[in-house]
DNA sequence: TGCAAAATCGCCCGAAAGTATGAATGGAAA
DNA sequence: TTTCCATTCATACTTTCGGGCGATTTTGCA
């Protein structure tokens, strides 16, 4: 370390120093100066006072980490409840519905065409066609709408 | 305000006052009693220097005021939608949809078909076909079961 | 190895859904 | 009062859905 970096870094405790030194240079030539007056004693003295309270403000103020208070802020962030669906394993028998149908079930439930379905199965239209047909007829149902409606409250997606 | 009020508020003030005061009067005896030391001012001054010094520091200390660091927790609140279902109204005012078209688009979830909507609100097919067109524009939406999908994870329908 | 169930695909046709465009009405806000 | 907007309705057209029917291929299990 070189002394400029010790001279930075203890910059302020320097300055404290020197000021002492010139204050107290200060004074012995103000005793010899105005030693006649009265009560200069006391002046000095508070003068000495003010200037090193202010000089501890300061170096306070250099030399602590600023403050700091934590205010929590709570920001309310809404989830899907998916958290916990329990898939209905005994309609799924029950209704003696296929894994496939349930895919596609699945897959019409949010939101796809038939085409779409079709394209993310890498079967042809009319396969998905054929699935849902059945799942309708499983379902007693006659649109997607519903099918996907009665799956939902049969706990069959969630 | 009473006595006291002032007297809590202005505690750092009255203290330093108090100390000044205690402080000169001490030098004024230690003046008296031991003049006959070399150097005596010296100490005197250094002393009341460090004293004040310290009190500087101590009334930094005291009144500077923290900085506010405010910190966002986020908290997280599960939505279940077996219990209650509580309407997005801001969701609702933002894609500005209008009273109609949440009726539609409720009983779209619901599983109707067009004409069963059109009949249950004794309106006609193409004012239903009408609402779902604008509906599926606001919703960003291309098919039914996509637009209820998107509807149901804005909370505008439970 | 053979069979039933599942999965795949095709075609046809009508119904429903969705798009585009235009227009009338009535109530509320500016 | 005028303007804006929600609501209503209509027509014409395209796309998607759903039902019906038949067919072949896979697959898991007895």
């Amino acid at each position: 370390m070189t002394v400029r970096n010790l001279f930075i870094k203890h910059r302020s405790v320097l300055l404290y120093g020197i000021s002492l030194a010139v204050l107290l240079f200060l004074l012995r030539w103000l005793e010899l100066r105005f030693i006649i007056f009265d009560h200069a004693l006391e002046m000095y003295v508070g003068a000495i006072a003010i200037i090193f309270t202010a000089l501890g403000i300061w170096l306070a103020l250099k030399l602590t980490k600023p403050k700091i208070e934590r205010v929590v802020v709570e920001k309310e962030i809404y989830i899907e409840k998916s958290k916990a669906f329990v898939f209905n394993e005994a309609e799924f028998t029950r209704l003696g519905l296929s894994k496939r149908e349930l895919e596609v079930l699945q897959l019409m439930a949010a939101g796809f065409s038939n085409a779409e379905i079709a394209a993310r199965l890498f079967v042809s239209l009319s396969t998905i066609k054929t699935h849902a047909s059945n799942l309708f007829f499983k379902l007693d149902a006659s649109r997607r709408t519903q099918a996907v409606e009665k799956a939902k409250s049969l706990c069959l997606i969630p």
